[in-house]
DNA sequence: ATTTGTTATGTAATAATATAACGTGAGTCA
DNA sequence: TGACTCACGTTATATTATTACATAACAAAT
């Protein structure tokens, strides 16, 4: 889907080295109070993940994960689950990608889930929060339906993608 | 996810046999009007999606397209493409599935976009209007996005699920 | 300090999902 | 009829993800 158009992406969104360095810092604490434990392996896959410019595949994590040759698929598909269910990350359904969860706004969106603007000519993505979530809920209520997770994804064009031709 | 409790998943959803085929000869006249040709393959990949109940898996088509034997994925994933273009199925992301498009509501939902609440007990979908869509743009417009597809699906438990224990 | 239970990792294999590439046939229409 | 397009058949392969089971690391209680 991304990178199908002739202009060039320079409008990287991927953190400056410090704020990649601060979220890693940030990560340990989050696993430190709640009696996780973020091992090697975890910090390794959200640091891929915090590198990536934009969502990543799970096996370009696996292929970037060692120096010298990739990690077995297991150690990052654990490492995936694990920084999911600790809200570090979110998996983007419609692209079979993760991307780092905007710590702005970890703690603003309920239940940690988020929307998402997904951009199909760069590849960048924009975490938004989902409108009237309520109103989700009551129209499934309608029939007897109890939500426990919101997927929303929205492709189209960023506005950087569209102002260059 | 579906199928993790005891109870049993006796409220199919499923069509009836003259219902299934009156949606088969809809298609085929959609079909003729838009000057698409609805061939064997074709016919025979929305029959059985028609026949599941609920999002049923490209390999469970395959698997089930032949009497005796499968089919090739190509000729199976081509006919998906062409009848999720038509408008006449949907696919589930957040499921890897594919789901008849309820016709009901087919030409109510603009651009052929839907939302849908997913049961994780039986495995049933129930389609719903995206109710936020404007809201959705609105967000999105403020950073300068244009949305040209939305993906809306909710896991949770429907009605039937949630009252048998 | 050892035992014990739990959690995480290593490793090999394989399952599940999806597409590429290329040749063939079937329809259409000048 | 010839040229064109669209759809299909076939083989192979790419991509995404999990199972299964053995080992290691850690924590907590004895």
């Amino acid at each position: 889907m991304s990178h199908s158009c002739e202009h060039t992406h320079d409008h990287s969104h991927a953190l400056r080295p410090d704020a990649r360095a601060a979220r890693l810092e940030d990560a340990q604490l989050l696993c430190a109070d709640s009696g996780e434990r973020m091992t090697s392996s975890r910090l390794r896959t959200y640091e891929l993940i915090l590198e990536a410019n934009g969502p990543i595949k799970a096996y370009d994590v696996i292929d970037r994960f060692h120096p010298d040759g990739a990690a077995k698929p297991p150690t990052v598909y654990r490492a995936l689950s694990f920084l999911e269910q600790m809200g570090l990350i979110h998996r983007i359904e419609s692209l079979n990608a993760f991307v780092a969860c905007d710590t702005h706004d970890r703690h603003a969106h309920s239940g940690h889930t988020a929307g998402f603007l997904l951009c199909e000519c760069c590849g960048q993505s924009a975490e938004i929060a989902i409108p009237n979530r309520t109103e989700i809920e009551a129209s499934a209520a309608k029939t007897g339906f109890t939500i426990n997770h919101i997927t929303l994804e929205a492709r189209g064009l960023c506005q950087a993608c569209r102002s260059e031709p």
